[in-house]
DNA sequence: CGGAAAGTGTCAGTGACTGTCAATCATTGC
DNA sequence: GCAATGATTGACAGTCACTGACACTTTCCG
């Protein structure tokens, strides 16, 4: 068996035991007991117990950055994240991934540990994001040049993101015009060009 | 000794530890025998190891929402906000404030684990803030009264202020001008009434 | 003086995580 | 077929953050 099955046998009973349990009352030896695996080997697969909330998430960050990168390069930033967004939603449409990310999210929102641990995720995505738009505005003229600048931007896109995800919950009907309200009343005022 | 006052010696010994051997690598047992205490009592005065360095910037926080209560109620929030980040920017100028600043900020960023908890702290202020700008909206006209606008609109300046800190380090000469830029820059269109 | 309250040390225990070693199992070269 | 090899695993021991229980001292207050 691949390893990335085995992960996923592993994460399977983990957030079956988080959503039973909570995160924080859950222990390795329980989710490795559940899969049937020593707790050595439980940290050959994961190297936290972080990680196997996290690592859904990861994947989504991929998706996101390969979204990115296929906007036409001369397209405002804040309207080519918003469109990489949008892959988000999409992504929402199938049930099982819905509620997947539902639990997920659940099981995040209830330890500020957790919540910490995907915030750091986040903000390292949000990072790669940025130098991503700085490498693209060099080799086009009309782009944001300015790091900081950029950083900040990449920032405040997500912190629409977040905002409207925290409010509105998973359902991409709520999800979606939520999400395009938001940023479109926070674009910034020097990005239409 | 008042508790603060042990808190405050636990905090400089702990500090210049984690400056020279680095936060994972200190063990909580040298912080408690640096000030000469059992580690029992070190747990009697910090909730968590994380909590020494965090310590400091929870009392930042406070400082912040003051200083955005002091404000105007019919003032754009945005520059509410720039003019209580400022705030941040005069704390600067003290040099020893500054030093101190500057050594947290070297220990959060060496540490991912660090970091996420800083990015946890600073989560819940941009919502509790958020309630506090709702409320004034409530109260005044022309204010932003969606909720889910008025989250990202502070995290988008929070945005701003992190990554103004992140690249332009902590030399109040630099910072300053440097997140007056990066707001001006990320200003939402709509809220320049 | 006496007794409550607050602060502290000690000790034992839990749970996340790591290093090590030996056994197992599949692969590869002969 | 078979032996050498490398990867996967379990078992065990150890570290470290953190917690609960209890006993002891100091301080404070009547």
């Amino acid at each position: 068996m691949s390893r990335r099955a085995v992960q996923s046998r592993i994460a399977r009973a983990a957030e079956e035991l988080f959503v039973a349990k909570g995160f924080e009352e859950t222990t390795v030896d329980e989710i490795a007991a559940a899969v049937g695996m020593s707790q050595r080997s439980f940290f050959r697969y994961f190297a936290s117990k972080d990680e196997v909330v996290l690592d859904s998430l990861e994947r989504l960050g991929e998706e996101l950055t390969a979204r990115l990168e296929a906007r036409p390069a001369d397209e405002p930033e804040w309207d080519s994240l918003r469109h990489s967004f949008a892959s988000v939603v999409d992504r929402l449409s199938d049930p099982e991934a819905r509620d997947h990310d539902r639990a997920i999210h659940g099981i995040v929102n209830a330890s500020p540990r957790l919540l910490a641990a995907y915030l750091g995720r986040l903000d390292r995505l949000q990072g790669s994001l940025s130098e991503l738009l700085l490498d693209r505005a060099a080799r086009n003229p009309g782009g944001e040049t300015d790091p900081v600048v950029l950083r900040a931007l990449v920032g405040g896109a997500f912190a629409c993101l977040q905002a409207a995800m925290h409010h509105c919950g998973v359902e991409p009907e709520v999800f979606g015009p939520c999400l395009d309200r938001t940023m479109a009343a926070l674009r910034p005022a020097g990005a239409s060009a």
